[in-house]
DNA sequence: GTAACTCCTCACGTTGCGTGAGGTGCAAGA
DNA sequence: TCTTGCACCTCACGCAACGTGAGGAGTTAC
């Protein structure tokens, strides 16, 4: 006894497919039913519900219509290495999806740093993301992150504030050629510090990359920060810390 | 004094785009250059290329070509919403491509476990892994799959081997009414529990869905293992592993 | 007989360009 | 000045896997 042959919407409804799916299977001959009505109606048989299963399978992995046909057609590949060259694959995509999602989380988090949301910021702000990349590692900018959430938004508005007092008075000190071992500036390289220790960890390493991101991207940071130490800066406040170790030995 | 403006080629190498994605950029409308020469020659200025910046900066982010004009054109979407939108998308996108690459590592490591290539069977292994994601929860699939390469190639097919030489001898005892507690049945089932530990890692919650699993896809299942136990086997060495716990004690 | 389905074959749309095809503009050497 | 060669132009197809009509014919139930 054998069964009717069904037509598409019949095998379309019973396999969860779309007719217009099973259309296009047999447009690429990839699944073409053995049996056609004198007017054109498609009649799968039991070979062909066979197959269609068995493409299911294989698309459920994920593998492309053409190497699904390849496979299928007994072409020169065997399941493993199709298997292995598909996971391949979809590790490099899903390395990159990461990467992107990793961005777009650092840019979030910088988005939450500042109130604008002006087109030209959000592409600053992106290029300041894009940016950091070059200088931190995942791990750190990691730390970074997790730092950022738990200073919170409001203190990190004084933070803000305060390297946007600090700042100036370090320029005109260098201006005015004031001594980085005289008590204001040993009181300012003890504020600098404590800002420096709450924003990096304490950890040394992203202490040095943030001086090496300041160095190589000052301009553009600025416009995004505001005020931002430049690499006399650093110097000074270098012999200021030397002055600072001195004293509160 | 204003720079004289630049020639897609140049703009081109100058940006590290394409010249043909200036093009399609010009045909989409997201970015058209503000001059031509009389000849039809794109001509970009300052203000194109600033826009060019911008373009690239959230592609950069992976926001399509559609959202980057409609933000930079000022319609009405705010960057934290695009960014929030974009990161749900990818996370979606994420999840889709991990339960991906999880499959397919289930199904390499099933291939590990079968000598078989044809494409039958491949599909056959498909039905199983896919079947599997019904039984156990993720991290259960992660200890199986732990187990399994611990367990090592040679060693799986001894246990295949052990469970078809026991399997039979069960059917067996059944039909011919050998009572589970009798001595050559409690050995059996000492070989058994020993098979079920090594393969679940002596998780109970893991041998019950192995069972459940058996008692729905039993035909399958049997088409690529082998042997297979049946609802009434686990009925039979259930009171068989109540006279092994008596005659232990 | 006709209404209501189901089926058929085009054929465009999707995303972001790559890759020619065939033709013109422009700067420099013979 | 003429030619050579490079840069530029505008179509237009291709990709992956179908979704979504459009317009027309076959099938089935009342």
């Amino acid at each position: 006894m054998t069964l009717p042959p069904w037509k598409v919407g019949e095998l379309a409804s019973r396999t969860g497919m779309s007719v217009r799916a099973l259309h296009h299977y047999d447009e690429i001959g990839l699944l073409s039913p053995s049996l056609r009505t004198p007017s054109g109606h498609r009649l799968y048989q039991q070979a062909d519900i066979a197959r269609l299963q068995q493409i299911q399978s294989l698309r459920l992995m994920g593998i492309p219509l053409e190497e699904v046909k390849q496979l299928l057609d007994g072409a020169a590949m065997s399941p493993r290495e199709v298997i292995d060259l598909h996971l391949a694959r979809l590790h490099e995509q899903l390395a990159l999806q990461n990467r992107l999602a990793e961005r777009l989380q650092a840019l979030a988090t910088h988005l939450d740093m500042v109130e604008s949301a002006s087109i030209d910021d959000l592409c600053q702000i992106i290029q300041v993301t894009i940016a950091m990349e070059k200088y931190f590692t995942t791990e750190q900018l990691e730390v970074l992150r997790e730092r950022r959430t738990s200073i919170g938004d409001a203190h990190m508005h004084e933070v803000r504030d305060e390297w946007n007092e600090i700042i100036p008075k370090v320029r005109k000190a260098i201006t005015d050629g004031v001594d980085p071992a005289s008590p204001e500036i040993i009181a300012i390289a003890r504020r600098w510090k404590a800002l420096v220790e709450e924003f990096t960890g304490g950890d040394p390493k992203i202490a040095q990359a943030v001086r090496t991101m300041y160095e190589h991207e000052g301009p553009t940071l600025q416009q995004q920060l505001g005020e931002v130490p430049t690499p006399d800066m650093f110097a000074y406040m270098g012999r200021a810390f030397a002055a600072l170790e001195q004293s509160s030995r």
